[in-house]
DNA sequence: AGCACGCCGACT
DNA sequence: GTCGGCGTGCTC
């Protein structure tokens, strides 16, 4: 192989493609890709550093031009092909420039990139200073002028907020810089590692726990590497089938990733792990500062380490024989990326495992349709758990309707039942959870006079009603008065539209004054470890009951919480997505399996507007099975993920005339590309139109959704969509795609 | 990102 | 004219 081609670790759009560079004699055969290397860049021949990502024979262009690589960076982490391999994959499946893969795959670059920290400070007295900016504004120096303007009011300026506001280019500064006006620091910050832990404990297994055991390790050990969905409802003991199957595979010397969703990732669920593995064990989150990350996933590359646990970000662990990937809670909307590229855990799992030859079990309670979809369809094997492991019972699941409570004169937010069911297990000592499901929902403030709602200024969404009467913006953390009239038409019928969770609590506490309340959401764990503090208050009894919005309804088991009350069951119903029967079939059976389990019998109350809907009658009966089949036949029958494919271009800018000329323009770029490829029926698009939220910060948003059954059409039109983006000057303009959009 | 090149305005 | 700064474009 006589040619390498690299791409170069500086992050710029512009530079964000391979170059190629010619193998030096003496280094033929020694490199390959992944490996890191200095090579000669630009007309000054400066050398900077990059990764080798493919290695070939022939030109891509006239061989003249080409350069020698310089050396290798043997004092340098290698880094796992299969990593950059990965990125690749994501690259060209998720949509996103190569340098932003690189940088999602191997996390460590970024972060020491972000490390350094670049300053501008002053160097000069005030006096001089002064002096100073009066020469450059004789000279007509202007951009050396805005400069000091600005130091001698602030003293000191992020690097990036100069030259990208302030729009001064790197030789002004680097002038600046040997007049000795300025200079330019560089911050480096540090970091502790930590943790000592425990050793032993055995677990024993129920039959139906060892039989998949017993299947997964036999396929494992014939060297069948295949890709397992484990369905086991709540309480079914699924973390002792993983901890097994784990312990198979490093008892054979390869490595084990094991995912769980951000918010299921507490001192609980890890403690098991440390129990069991002791220190071959470590965990990420994204709590973690990047320092103790890099350290973590440095012990995994040097082999100190066998299981890595994490959320989505764990997936990189830099381990070199994987051999086990388990995915936990798989449905968990959280594996789901929202920065570019927005790869979804569980698709890169999959490609993971195929690149390692590793085994991949995906286990959940609901699984989501995408999955079990592929399980039925063969892609992957299924197992299923349907008993709960300690022969715990399951909760008694009642359904409240609340039109018929108002009907009867029930204004209250508590149905009759489950005020009742309250009333019972305070008096018995037992705990209380009280779920509000908010997802897709704010409580905001409108007119019943005219329908006026109030709305934050900078980003189309209305404002959230706030204790102390206070409006907030969700977005962007505007925050104003609340109002007594309406500033459309007069009225003073404007008020607040149903609850939070503060309401909740002030009506529990006017209900039973004697119980004790804590609450949860996401105005009472703006810290670090509020989280964390106020579940395990909880699970000490230190409350009666714990009211909150979805956060309360994973992680953590509470063995004393007898009663759960879903407050109003239906609100993500009408969130507007294809996804909200399944998100809300999901919450509604996770809650329930929060009642009742231990020794001691739980119920559930479901209250709702709409008991018939079959997201919550089968949620009711813990009915996976009767749910896909509906939800599978609605997904069928409008060609929605799982059956069909979607794919959501993003078109952003702050000049909202320029994003609308640029989006449609893009549409019917996309449309031509379809009807000249011939994609034909199979493929539609919808759009531009608004995104749900309109404007955030600012920034105007259009969305054009694309569908097609067919996967790689879609990744296809998404290419050429690329390429039009990118032969697009306007700086103005930015757009992002989204594969499956959540 | 950082370097060179070319344009433009100011001043000997 | 020439000097020097500032913005633009290109980098295998």
């Amino acid at each position: 192989m006589k040619y390498a081609n690299i791409i170069v670790n500086i992050s710029h759009e512009n530079l964000d493609k391979t170059f190629q560079y010619l193998i030096p004699e003496k280094l033929r055969g020694t490199i390959s890709v992944g490996d890191y290397v200095t090579i000669p860049f630009g007309r000054g021949n400066r050398l900077i550093e990059g990764y080798v990502l493919e290695l070939s024979d022939k030109a891509a262009c006239d061989e003249t031009r080409l350069k020698e690589i310089a050396g290798i960076k043997t004092d340098a982490r290698l880094v796992e092909v299969k990593l950059i391999k990965l990125a690749w994959w994501m690259k060209k499946t998720y949509g996103s420039t190569m340098i932003n893969a690189l940088k999602t795959v191997l996390p460590i670059k970024k972060q020491i990139k972000e490390k350094e920290e670049k300053t501008i400070i002053l160097k000069l007295g005030r006096e001089e200073a002064l002096s100073r900016l009066e020469l450059y504004m004789k000279k007509h120096q202007t951009a050396r002028e805005r400069l000091l303007r600005e130091l001698i009011r602030e003293g000191e300026l992020n690097y990036r907020l100069v030259t990208a506001k302030l729009s001064i280019s790197p030789p002004t500064i680097k002038a600046m810089e040997d007049q000795e006006v300025i200079s330019v620091l560089r911050k480096r910050l540090y970091r502790d590692p930590a943790q000592g832990d425990a050793d032993g404990m055995q677990v024993m297994l129920n039959p139906a726990q060892k039989s998949i055991v017993r299947e997964i390790v036999r396929e494992y050990d014939e060297g069948i590497r295949g890709t397992y969905l484990l369905r086991g409802i709540t309480g079914s003991g699924k973390t002792e089938v993983y901890m097994e199957i784990i312990s198979h595979v490093i008892e054979a010397g390869l490595k084990v990733i094991v995912l769980i969703p951000e918010i299921s990732l507490t001192y609980q669920t890890v403690m098991r792990f440390y129990k069991r593995f002791g220190s071959k064990v470590s965990t990420i989150h994204s709590r973690l500062s990047d320092g103790v990350k890099y350290d973590q996933f440095e012990r995994a590359r040097k082999g100190e380490i066998s299981v890595m646990i994490g959320p989505r970000s764990a997936l990189f662990t830099p381990f070199e024989d994987l051999g086990l990937i388990i995915m936990d809670e798989e449905h968990e909307p959280s594996y789901k990326s929202d920065n570019m590229p927005k790869y979804h855990a569980r698709e890169t799992a999959v490609e993971l495992a195929r690149l390692h030859n590793a085994s991949l079990i995906l286990g959940s309670a609901t699984p989501s349709l995408d999955a079990y979809y592929k399980a039925l369809k063969g892609e992957y094997r299924l197992f299923e758990l349907t008993e709960r492991a300690k022969d715990a019972s399951l909760p008694r699941v009642h359904i409240t309707d609340l039109k018929q409570e108002l009907k009867e004169g029930n204004k209250s937010m508590f149905g009759r039942e489950l005020k009742s069911l309250m009333e019972e297990k305070l008096s018995k000592g037992e705990q209380i959870m009280l779920f509000l499901n908010r997802r897709g929902y704010a409580g905001f403030v409108s007119c019943r006079s005219c329908g006026h709602v109030i709305k934050c200024p900078h980003c189309d969404v209305s404002l959230s009603i706030h204790g102390g009467g206070k409006l907030l913006c969700h977005y962007c953390g505007y925050e104003r008065e609340n109002v007594k009239i309406c500033p459309e038409c007069g009225s003073s019928y404007i008020g607040g539209m149903r609850a939070g969770t503060e309401q909740v609590e002030e009506n529990v506490k006017k209900l039973f004054p004697y119980a004790s309340v804590l609450r949860m959401d996401a105005d009472t764990t703006k810290k670090k470890d509020d989280y964390e503090r106020i579940l395990s208050s909880f699970a000490n009894r230190d409350a009666d009951i714990l009211i909150g919005t979805q956060m309360i309804v994973k992680g953590h088991d509470f063995p004393y919480v007898t009663l759960m009350g879903i407050l109003v069951a239906d609100m993500s119903l009408n969130a507007g997505d294809y996804r909200a029967s399944e998100r809300t079939f999901q919450l509604l059976t996770q809650a329930a399996g929060r009642s009742g389990r231990a020794d001691i019998a739980g119920d559930v109350v479901i209250q709702t507007y709409r008991p018939d809907h079959y997201a919550i009658v089968h949620a009711r009966d813990q009915d996976y099975i009767s749910f896909y089949n509906e939800e599978i036949t609605y997904r069928t029958l409008l060609d929605y993920p799982p059956v069909g494919h979607m794919m959501a271009v993003m078109v952003e800018g702050a000049d909202d005339r320029k994003v609308d000329a640029y989006s449609a323009l893009l549409a019917e770029k996309l449309k031509n590309d379809i009807i000249m490829n011939l994609h034909g029926d199979g493929c539609r698009i919808i759009g531009p139109a608004d995104a749900f939220v309109r404007k955030i910060n600012d920034i105007y948003r259009k969305l054009i959704y694309l569908k097609s059954a067919d996967l790689n059409v879609l990744i296809d039109l998404k290419d050429r969509a690329e390429e039009t983006v990118n032969a697009c000057k306007d700086k103005g303009i930015r757009v992002t795609f989204d594969l499956d959009p959540v």
